[in-house]
DNA sequence: TTATTTGCAAATCATTTGCCCGAAG
DNA sequence: CTTCGGGCAAATGATTTGCAAATAA
C-alpha cells in the first residue's frame, strides 16, 4: 500500500501552489525549504507516483527536461523561445481533429500535445510594444520559475 | 568555413534515404556499415550542424531522444504508444491557429508542434482490424527503425 | 600549410536505482 | 513488528566537450 508521507505531502503542496511548470529541480529547491534533508531522487520517486495516481501532470513537451503541472486536465501550452518560460493557453483543446486523424491513418488515436512557440511579452523585440498594451492578458495563465 | 567531409556526406544521405525519424544512434548504426571508424560524437556534431544549415530538422517531441527528419518542412506527427514508431501525418498545419492563440495571448507565436497518440495498425488490440482493412494506409508515410 | 574536423575518452546533466536505515501502519 | 519509503551515492543513458592527430582547402 502506498503510504503517506511528509515528503510527498510537501511536494504536492509546493506543486499546487504555483501557477508555474517547474522542473524536478525546482521543486526539489522549494521542498528543500521546509525538509532540508530531502534528497533530489525522493523528490523524482514521488513525483512518478504523483503522476500515477492522477494527481500531477508530467508535461513533456520539447527539450529535455521533464516539467509537471499541478492540473491533471488537458491543455495547450506556449514556450517562450527567448526566456524558456511555459505558460498555459487558453485556447479550447480540438477534439475533432483526433477523429480526423484516425479517419485519414487507420490508426487509433488517444490524443494530442500541443505546443505553441514564440516570444512572450517580456522578450517582444523593442519597438513592438503597442500590440501588447491593448492585448487582454487575462486569457491565459502566466507561470514563473524553473528554467534557467 | 565549413568543410565537405566524407562522414557529414553519408549522415545526410542516410538521413535522406529512411522515411523513418530515426535516433541519432539509429543513424550511427548506420553509418557504421560504412565507415566502420567514425565516432557517436561526430555523428551528434554533424547532426547539429545539418540542423543549423537547415538541411535537416531535428524533431523535438515528447520523450527524451532526440529524432532527425530528412525533410526540412513542417509537418505533424503521430507517436505510437506501444511500439514507438514515429509517422508523418498528412493532416495540413493550421496557420489560423497561430494567429488565434497570438491574438488572445499577445504573444508572437512562431510555430507550433503537434503530435498525435495512440497505436498504429501493427499495433491495434484483436477485433478492431476491420477499421484497419479498409483505411487509406496512403494518407501518410510510415517510417521504421529509430526506437528500442 | 593551417584551420577545421575527426576519434576517442572523459565530462555533463537529468533521471533512476541499490542498499541500508528509519518510520508508517 | 513488518514493510514501505527515504537518504545517499553510485549507475545510467543521451548528448557534449577537450584534445591531439588527421585532413580538406
Amino acid at each position: 500500500m502506498v503510504r503517506k508521507t511528509k515528503q510527498r505531502d510537501v511536494i504536492l503542496r509546493v506543486l499546487l501552489g504555483t501557477a508555474s511548470h517547474p522542473t524536478a529541480d525546482w521543486i526539489y529547491e522549494q521542498v528543500r525549504k521546509e525538509l532540508p534533508h530531502i534528497s533530489l531522487g525522493t523528490v523524482y520517486r514521488n513525483l512518478n507516483l504523483l503522476k500515477l495516481e492522477g494527481k500531477i501532470l508530467e508535461l513533456d513537451l520539447a527539450d529535455s527536461l521533464s516539467r509537471f503541472d499541478g492540473y491533471a486536465r488537458e491543455h495547450y501550452h506556449f514556450r517562450c523561445e527567448r526566456c524558456g518560460h511555459i505558460f498555459d493557453v487558453d485556447e479550447p483543446a480540438d477534439e475533432e481533429i483526433d477523429k480526423r486523424v484516425a479517419r485519414s491513418t487507420g490508426f487509433t488515436v488517444s490524443c494530442h500535445r500541443l505546443e505553441f512557440r514564440g516570444l512572450c511579452w517580456d522578450c517582444q523585440p523593442q519597438g513592438t510594444a503597442e500590440g501588447i498594451a491593448n492585448s487582454p492578458r487575462n486569457t491565459m495563465q502566466v507561470g514563473s520559475g524553473g528554467q534557467s
